[in-house]
RNA sequence: GGGGAAAUGGCCGAGCGGUCAAAGGCAGCAGACUGUAAAUCUGCCGACGUAUGUCUACGGAGGUUCGAAUCCUUCUUUCCCCA
C-alpha cells in the first residue's frame, strides 16, 4: 500500500477517465478527501456475473476501471455473484436467463477471477462470493429487504416495463436481482460500485438500500458498453463481435483491425492506457484525415493486444498479420498432418483437423474455390490423400494445415 | 378459477396434408474487391464417400393417413382476456 494517496484531482482525473458517469461526483471528491485525511481506502466493488465466463475487451473497460482504484491506493473488491448468478442477471436481457446452480456458478467464477487476473493486479484485490451472505438470508429477511424497494421503483427499469409491454415472460425471482445486487453493497459497506451503463439501474438500488440500512450511500461510477467488432452492436458473445481476453495475440490483432474506423477513438480511450493528451493528439488526427487510419488501428491493435500478451507479443503479431494477409503468406505455427496407411478423402482430413464442421462443409469449400494445395487451387471435391503426401493447405482465408509425410 | 392463442433451423420469422431440408431477414462461411478479418457484390449455409439416394429435423409423447411442420389426443412451456 502507498504511504499515501495521491491529490484528490489527480484521482479524480484518473477515476473519470473514460468514465460514462459518476453518481454523484461531489459525493466521490468528498469520499476520496476523507479517505485521504485518514489514510484508509475505499472499498470499491464490481460484481460479476458468473453466468458468462468467457471475458472480452468489453468487460474488460470496467475491469480496468477497477485497476485505477487499485493503482489510486484503494480496495478493489470483486464480488463473485454465484449465489445471484442462481437468478442470472436480467440487464438488457428481453429473456428469461438460464438460472446457474451454485456449482456451475462458483466454477464459472473461478474462470472469471483467472480471466480477470490478467487485467487487475494481485495487490489490494480482495475476491468475494456473495453466497457467503445471501444465503443466510432467511424468506423473513428476504420480505423485510424488499418492502425497502416499491414495485413502481422496480418498473422504472426500462427492460422489466418493456418485456411486460411486450408480453414476453418476467419471472418474480428476476426482480430480486437487483435487491440481491443492492444487498452485496450493503454487506460490504461499499463506498464506491463500478459498473457498465446497463448496470446503473442495479447500482443506484445499491444505494437506496444502504439508506435504508443507515449506510452512507456508495458513489456509483459506470462505464460504456463498447461497440463490438461488426461496428453496430455492443461487444457481446451472443452477437460474435467480440475480441476476448484469452484470443491468441495473432488473433486479438487481426480482430482489432478489422473494427471500423468509427470505433477507433472510443477503442483507444477504453481499451488502451493512453493518457487523455495523447487520446486528444488521436482523435485530431482522425478528424483531420491526414493519418491513414490503417496506421492508427495498427498502433491501437499493438498497445491492446500489449495489455494482455506484452509487447514483444504484439510486435510478433502484427509481423504475422502482415505476412500473412499483407504478403498472403503463412502462419509460423499450423496444425500438421501425417497421412496413414491406404487412401483418405481430403475433406475427411480438413473434418478431422478441425478445419471444417463435416465433410459436406469442406465439399462446399472446396466447389467454391476456398481450398488451396500449395497455392493450386484443389477442385476435386473427393481427392484422396494418401501416405507420402505433402504441403500446405489453405482452406478459406485463415485456416491451415500441414501435411506432413 | 374460467376462456382464448402460441411453441418452426444459431437468432428473428413465413409455412396450402404431398412439389418442405422448410420462404424471407440476421448471423456465419467462401470468392471478388480493399489499407484491414471493414464496406460492397456474388455464391454457399442439416448430415452422410462423392448421391434424380439415405438419415435426422419443425416443444415432448402417442395417433389418423399411402403421405403430417401442417389434422387429432395428451403432456410441457409461454402469452392474452375475464374473475
Amino acid at each position: 500500500m502507498p504511504d499515501k494517496f495521491p491529490e484528490v484531482e489527480e484521482q479524480l482525473a484518473l477515476i473519470s477517465r473514460g468514465a460514462e458517469a459518476i453518481i454523484p461526483e461531489e459525493e466521490l471528491a468528498k469520499k476520496l478527501e476523507r479517505s485521504l485525511k485518514t489514510g484508509q481506502p475505499l472499498k470499491v466493488k464490481l460484481g460479476c456475473d458468473p453466468s458468462k465466463p468467457d471475458l472480452h475487451l468489453g468487460h474488460a473497460v470496467v475491469l480496468r476501471k477497477l485497476g485505477h482504484f487499485q493503482q489510486l491506493g484503494h480496495e478493489a473488491i470483486l464480488v463473485i455473484g454465484d449465489f445471484t448468478g442462481m437468478i442470472g442477471d436480467p440487464s438488457g436481457r428481453n429473456k428469461t436467463r438460464p438460472a446457474l446452480t451454485l456449482e456451475e456458478a462458483r466454477a464459472n467464477g473461478q474462470s472469471y477471477f483467472d480471466q480477470a487476473a490478467r487485467v487487475l493486479s494481485k495487490d489490494r484485490l480482495r475476491i468475494v462470493y456473495n453466497s457467503e451472505w445471501l444465503s443466510l438470508l432467511t424468506f423473513a429477511d428476504l420480505i423485510r429487504e424488499a418492502a425497502h424497494i416499491t414495485v413502481a421503483r422496480m418498473l422504472e427499469r426500462d427492460d422489466f416495463s418493456k418485456r411486460l409491454a411486450a408480453g414476453t415472460p418476467l419471472s418474480m425471482h428476476e426482480l430480486l436481482y437487483p435487491l440481491a445486487q443492492a444487498y452485496d453493497s450493503v454487506a460490504l459497506q461499499a463506498d464506491v460500485e463500478l459498473g457498465g451503463t446497463d448496470q446503473t439501474f442495479n447500482l443506484l438500488m445499491g444505494r437506496d438500500l444502504q439508506r435504508a440500512h443507515g449506510q452512507e450511500p456508495q458513489v456509483v461510477v459506470t462505464t460504456p458498453l463498447i461497440i463490438g467488432t461488426d461496428g453496430v452492436e455492443k461487444m457481446s458473445k451472443s452477437q460474435d463481435n467480440y475480441i476476448a481476453l484469452t484470443d491468441a495475440p495473432d488473433d486479438m490483432y487481426g480482430k482489432l483491425l478489422s473494427i471500423p474506423d468509427k470505433l477507433i477513438g472510443s477503442y483507444f480511450t477504453h481499451c488502451t492506457d493512453l493518457p487523455a493528451g495523447e487520446l486528444q493528439q488521436i482523435d485530431a488526427q482522425l478528424a483531420g484525415g491526414e493519418v491513414n487510419p490503417r496506421d492508427l488501428k495498427r498502433r491501437l491493435a499493438r498497445e491492446v493486444v500489449a495489455i494482455y500478451h506484452g509487447a514483444p507479443a504484439a510486435a510478433s503479431a502484427e509481423q504475422a498479420f502482415d505476412r500473412l494477409f499483407i504478403d498472403k503468406g503463412l502462419p509460423d505455427d499450423m496444425p500438421e498432418y501425417t497421412p496413414g496407411d491406404g487412401e483418405i478423402l481430403l475433406v475427411q482430413v480438413l473434418h478431422d483437423c478441425g478445419l471444417t464442421q463435416s465433410n459436406s462443409e469442406g465439399r462446399r469449400l472446396i466447389a467454391q474455390g476456398g481450398v488451396k494445395w500449395d497455392d493450386e487451387l484443389v477442385t476435386d471435391t473427393n481427392l484422396l490423400v494418401k501416405r507420402g503426401d505433402a504441403g500446405i493447405l489453405k482452406v478459406g482465408k485463415r485456416r491451415f494445415l500441414k501435411l506432413v509425410s
